[in-house]
DNA sequence: CGGATTTCTTAATCTGGTTCAATGTCCATG
DNA sequence: CATGGACATTGAACCAGATTAAGAAATCCG
């Protein structure tokens, strides 16, 4: 490996913690995975276009985001290393994005189009339910986030984000922790001003 | 069938629409469906309770809901006849239930536990699929659900529902709509008075 | 039917969070 | 080192939606 390739290492580690493949297996899921570079703010997705691919994100961060009629970024999910990201509606639906997907900081991330996630799930059967366990628990974070929008007041949300994800408080502007947990900026500056 | 039994026609054809199965591996699936009828308000899941069964409703109409530290319910989902309900989070992790799982009027359901269905997807891999497929609108409709509450206001979010459940506006009580569409059922009143 | 209970409406008041505008800070870059 | 651009903070005015309270309507059930 050079220091040009990417590191599929840690896509590996991940995949095994859910099914365990033998090496020929291994090989045919990786020829599929096609490696990117993203520099801060570069898109991997926007919205209007069918969403093809899903990212396994290997270094850095991304995040997706729905824009508003005003014009406001609200943001769904981050994805740091480790974690898989794309607009699954589009995806699966194969409509529309309503999502935007881009870098937060400078990353690097593996691809895997639809259509080839399909064809694996016909060579590499396992592989279903790798990613069956993958999408259950984006529907149980993603449930886990409604229920908290819906039942929490603006201070309790961002507590709670700092619980969940404390290696990205110091690590990304504040301004997308707002748009995270559904206040403005100036309205979580506030907020953060009152804890000292 | 007698008048007694309940109808399990609706989940063949549901099932069908995803997957194409031999006649003895529906026999399989179905011997593994248990049968419930539920009064109004009864329950089939209540918080701290750990979920093991999904719930395919046959008739009637169940909820999903969360209380929060003030005792307001909010609802997650509504599940009229040919839906599934349960709370996927605790099935999946065997966490304890966020989430009360109840009758809005008199129903019946087939049950299915969490053990049954990962048996039956080995003796009968297709259903890997339907399943799958479930999931994944499941978590497409929970995705959307969270991009409107980001972004939409209470106005938009219930004139969304109308589109969304004509059916269940004349079929059940107001204050579910406005606890599922995050207002107050006196908000909600003044909303529709708008209207005309 | 009739009384009780649940649901819906209306209106006055209150508040968490937004909006807007101004000021301050931190880098990067020429 | 000056300049510009992105980000954070502060404060004042404002608003969508909550809260409270009370009565009207609908529904349930003996």
């Amino acid at each position: 490996m050079t220091g040009q390739d990417i590191n599929t290492g840690l896509f590996l580690d991940n995949m095994r913690r859910h099914v365990r493949l033998s090496e020929g297996e291994d090989a045919i899921v990786l020829s599929k995975l096609r490696p990117v570079r993203l520099k801060r703010r570069e898109h991997l997705l926007k919205q209007g276009q069918v969403a093809r691919d899903l990212a396994f994100v290997v270094a850095g961060c991304l995040r997706a985001y729905a824009l508003d009629d005003n014009g406001f970024e609200h943001i769904l999910q981050f994805a740091p290393a480790g974690w898989w990201i794309s607009d699954m509606s589009s995806v699966i639906s194969r409509r529309d994005s309503l999502l935007n997907v881009d870098a937060i900081k400078p990353s690097e991330a593996l691809l895997l189009s639809r259509e080839d996630q399909l064809t694996l799930f016909d060579e590499v059967p396992k592989l279903e339910r790798y990613f069956r366990v993958l999408t259950e628990n984006g529907l149980v974070s993603s449930r886990m986030r409604l229920i908290e929008n819906l039942s929490l007041t603006a201070r309790q949300r961002y507590q709670r984000f700092c619980q969940t994800y404390p290696n990205l408080i110091n690590e990304i502007p504040q301004k997308y922790i707002a748009s995270f947990i559904g206040v403005t900026p100036e309205f979580l500056s506030k907020i953060r001003g009152e804890k000292l």
